[in-house]
RNA sequence: GGGCGCUUAGCUCAGUUGGUUAGAGCAUUAGCCUUACAAGCUAAGGGUCCACAGUUCGAAUCUGUGAGCGCCCACCA
């Protein structure tokens, strides 16, 4: 026999295979044109983050797939890499400065830089190990880094070419300012969040009369910066007014009434204050009516140093407060109603944005915009879920220029440098050393870094060697570009996936990728998603430790749909431990009866049996539904039929026919037994491989080699992967099967509810139709094992013997002759139930067919169905109630 | 305000072009240590498929309306 412990211990073997593959360098791509491409970008998660259970299911489905394509002989090319994570990293290196007291800007621009490497070279690899944990087979020789020196210089060439092109530009903006990380973000990081605020009623005097203008505002302490009062031109309450002055307290500013069809009369008191400096619609108006821009807060939010006493210097919330007691106090002030209004946050400190005027940098998205959403509108980009492309498409055709500076230390910096002599711009893929407007040498580069998504937009590209440097060819960009999915969270659809279109349209004329996956939320049993604050993640590691990778990957992607959100719990994970465990204790089985090598005959060489050729036949059948799941990304789909065939064929009906013949003495039976199991267990761990690497690729080394499998490689994971075409079919003895499976449950069925010991075995006596007397005849020995029965006797003619019972299905009729041990009542009654249930059913189906409609309507097939089904419900009722009058003798 | 999606067994969800008696896993109940596995085996119970209306011979499935929920987008002070 072949050795094997009592049960899986995960630990013993993972790490073990992982660096065995390693090793063997299975996991390596290369430009191969005997094989076609198939090519996975991982998501670079952030170069400092935690492995958690969002990359732990969206990465196992990517390894699913890719080590699925790998078997199937394709060149398998799984792109590792990290993102530096521009604003994410330094916010985490500022908390740790804070602890020792110090802050970046003390610390100074290059010490403070020279801080974050050091921080990603002793935290940056962390998460990488943590995958190779999980067992993802990623082509470690291509890991990438959004900063490594060949993809910043992607990163330069495509800021210069835009720029050159005029797409990108620098302007002054009203942009989405963080006062806490005193940076400018773009509008895909702003989150709007309703909250419960409040709209201010008070009054603005209008010069030269005694008279007030009304407004309302959520926001009262811009009013310092206010430059204008807007009203609708079609107000008759305030037409007058247009023209006028009013005269703003505390700073004693004369600014204009003005008309203006954005203000609508019905909100508010219909009047508008308007700070142009401070909010977006402001901000149009005030471009509209050429008003002044001023600016009246820092870059911490904080009002600023021109703003008068008793406001200057006030946070901005404490400034609200104050400007709404300087106008009580000069009985400006009406009222305060509660009001629920959508305020901005940001996604990184979830501080309020503020609106905020600044210089910017900004990519002009129009005409980049418009190719990709072609690509998806003519069908060449598909989503799953493909609801998606509307999401896609309508940011798409709304799409708003791109804020890419960003006031950070961390990140590439902007390659512009300014001419302190001509006030020139310079830029280039080089430094450049002198002005290229005058030649001055007295240049001085922009300060700010660029938005994180600009280097990884280049992500399709980059780690693939782009730009090319002279007349070297790209390989490798050529050959794995397009790649084939991309699979990620929908949360990121505008700032990646939509960019990524963008950019590799732009630069190499084709799609990043064919097909884009969105895999599911993560989230809690009470369908909260899993977030740091609030603590209810599910650490992948740790469950990794506790039941191992492949249980892991088993339980998320079996309960992951296809977009949408899983809900999990630490519990959930005990079923892919259960799953692993079952595996490997069927293994126990069939080992128990194998020595180490042996040899095995061919399929062909053997005179299959009938629950032979149904096993058979239930892998090809498996092997088709997995793999047509897998293509069209129905992950879990594909992992449900796995583990019914394992568990609910191969082992319920597999083995337990097989005892049988195992249990004999060696000989033809046993050895023909024997190759079947293997064949199909063989089958199964090839079809489980992708998903549960580990416990398969042990179980395979030590199973004897099936020649029906052909020549072994040395590892499962580049072993070919089984289709329907490679295995042996049998329909029509696959259907036969079913009938002896129905005998079995029938019997067992009355069996429990008749409340016989299992241990009392019975006699069982079956009346076949003359189409499957034979079937049954033969099935005769395993109906007699699995229904412990003591003796079985089949055949058309055979009849019922005394007091039975009965159990009743399509073309067989079983009694169990239990004289003196029935209760007649309880079988009377159990009869009557049945009888019921069928009358139902017969009903219906002849309503159906006494329909004319039906009758005349009905496609051919769909009648034949319902005529067979009636006379199958004749047939049972007719038995149950020859059953019922003979139980009264 | 706009868009998308969801509502099927106690729970989580399948149900792919309308067509046998609507399924699975978990949970529950009952009986079993039957020689791989009690992390198991066998069986049972449990559903007016959110509501209403419509199309159809036939609707969980298609259409409309409504209710409840979720997500995304959006400049109403």
């Amino acid at each position: 026999m072949i050795e094997l412990s009592a049960s899986y211990d995960h630990k013993s073997y993972e790490s073990q295979w992982y660096e065995s593959a390693l090793k063997h360098k299975y996991f390596s791509s290369h430009v191969n044109t005997q094989k076609v491409p198939y090519t996975i970008l991982m998501p670079p998660p952030n170069v400092t983050s935690q492995l958690h259970m969002g990359h732990g299911l969206g990465y196992s489905i990517q390894d699913l797939l890719i080590r699925w394509k790998r078997m199937l002989g394709f060149e398998a090319c799984w792109l590792p890499g990290t993102d530096h994570a521009g604003i994410a990293t330094q916010m985490m290196v500022e908390k740790e400065l804070e602890k020792q007291g110090q802050t970046r800007r003390g610390l100074g621009r290059e010490a403070f830089f020279q801080k974050l490497v050091e921080w990603k070279e002793k935290y940056g690899g962390m998460i990488l190990d943590q995958f190779k944990t999980m067992g993802f087979s990623c082509d470690w020789d291509r890991l990438a880094y959004t900063m490594d020196p060949k993809l910043s210089e992607a990163v330069r060439h495509v800021f210069v070419e835009l720029y050159k092109e005029g797409l990108i530009y620098r302007g002054e903006r009203l942009v989405n300012w963080d006062t806490v990380l005193q940076t400018a973000i773009s509008d895909d990081e702003v989150e709007n969040k309703e909250v419960n605020g409040a709209l201010y009623y008070y009054r603005y005097p209008i010069d030269g009369t005694d008279e007030f203008i009304p407004i309302a505002t959520t926001r009262p302490e811009t009013m310092l910066g206010d430059t204008a009062v807007a009203v609708n031109p079609e107000d008759e309450r305030f037409k007058s007014l247009i023209g006028k002055k009013v005269r703003l307290p505390f700073v004693d500013r004369l600014i204009p009434i003005i008309a203006d069809d954005y203000v609508k009369s019905e909100f508010g008191t219909g009047a508008v204050k308007i700070t142009p400096a401070h909010d977006p619609n402001d901000f149009e108006i005030g471009k509209r009516h050429q008003l002044p821009f001023l600016n009246v807060m820092t870059d911490i939010g904080t009002m600023a140093d021109h703003v008068p006493e008793p406001f200057r210097g006030l946070d901005r919330f404490v400034a609200r407060k104050e400007v709404i007691k300087g106008l009580k106090q000069l009985g400006l002030f009406d009222e305060e109603k509660s009001y629920k209004t959508t305020v901005p946050h940001s996604e990184r400190s979830k501080t309020i944005i503020e609106p905020r005027l600044s210089m910017q940098w900004f990519v002009k998205m129009k005409d980049l915009a418009a190719p990709a959403a072609e690509v998806a509108r003519n069908g060449q980009l598909q989503f799953h879920p493909e609801s998606w492309k509307k999401t896609y498409l309508y940011w798409l055709d709304n799409i708003q220029d791109w804020c890419i500076s960003r006031q950070l230390w961390w990140g590439h910096r902007i390659p512009i440098w300014y001419c302190s002599d001509c006030q020139g711009l310079s830029t280039g893929i080089h430094d450049p050393s002198s002005c290229e407007h005058c030649g001055s040498t007295r240049l001085k580069q922009d300060e700010d870094v660029l938005d994180t998504w600009f280097s990884s937009w280049l992500w399709p590209m980059s780690p693939f060697g782009w730009p090319k440097e002279g007349d070297q060819e790209l390989k490798d960009l050529d050959y794995f570009n397009p790649t084939d999915v991309l699979v990620t969270a929908p949360e990121i659809i505008f700032l990646w996936v939509a960019r990524m279109v963008m950019v590799n349209l732009k630069f190499l004329n084709r799609l990043p990728f064919k097909h884009v996956y969105f895999n599911a939320t993560v989230c809690d049993k009470q369908g909260r998603k899993f977030s740091k604050t609030l603590g209810n993640g599910i650490d992948p590691l740790e469950v990794v430790e506790k039941y191992g990778a492949d249980a892991v990957r088993f339980t998320a992607i079996s309960l992951a749909p296809l977009g949408g959100r899983v809900r999990m719990e630490v519990g959930d994970f005990e079923n892919g431990a259960r799953f692993v465990n079952k595996i490997w204790n069927a293994a126990r089985m069939v080992f128990q009866h194998l020595e180490p090598g042996q040899q095995l005959p061919r399929l062909s060489e053997l005179q299959l049996s009938l629950a032979d050729k149904w096993l058979i036949h239930r892998l090809r059948e498996t092997s088709d539904k997995v793999n047509k799941n897998l293509e069209s990304f129905r992950v879990n789909d594909a992992v449900d039929d796995l583990y019914h065939f394992i568990w609910g064929s191969y082992c319920d009906w597999g083995l337990e026919c097989a005892k049988t013949a195992l249990s004999g003495e060696s000989g033809p039976d046993k050895l023909r037994a024997l190759s079947v199991l293997v064949y199909t267990f063989e089958g199964a761990l090839r079809l489980a491989h992708p998903l549960m690497p580990f416990v398969t690729e042990e179980l395979w080394h030590k199973l004897p080699s099936h020649p029906d499998w052909g020549m072994r490689p040395a590892s499962l994971c580049v072993a070919a992967y089984p289709q329907e075409h490679s295995i042996p079919s049998f329909e029509q003895e696959s259907q036969d099967w079913k009938i002896v499976q129905d005998i079995v449950s029938g019997v067992r069925s009355v069996r429990q509810q008749m409340g016989l010991a299992p241990k009392q075995e019975l006699p069982v006596i079956i009346r076949v139709d003359q189409g499957i007397s034979s079937i049954v005849a033969e099935a005769s020995e395993w109906i007699k094992r699995l229904a412990r029965a003591s003796q079985v006797s089949s055949g058309p003619e055979v009849v019922r013997q005394g007091q039975s019972l009965t159990a009743v299905g399509k073309g067989f009729e079983v009694y169990l002759p239990v004289q003196g041990l029935i209760d007649v009542d309880k079988e009377r009654k159990r009869l009557q139930t049945e009888e019921q249930r069928i009358q139902k059913i017969l009903s219906g189906i002849v309503a159906k067919l006494e329909n004319e409609n039906f009758v005349a309507r009905a496609p051919e097939d769909v009648l034949e169905q319902n005529r067979a089904q009636r006379q199958n419900m004749e047939e049972q009722l007719h038995s149950i109630r020859k059953n019922l009058s003979a139980l009264e003798d």
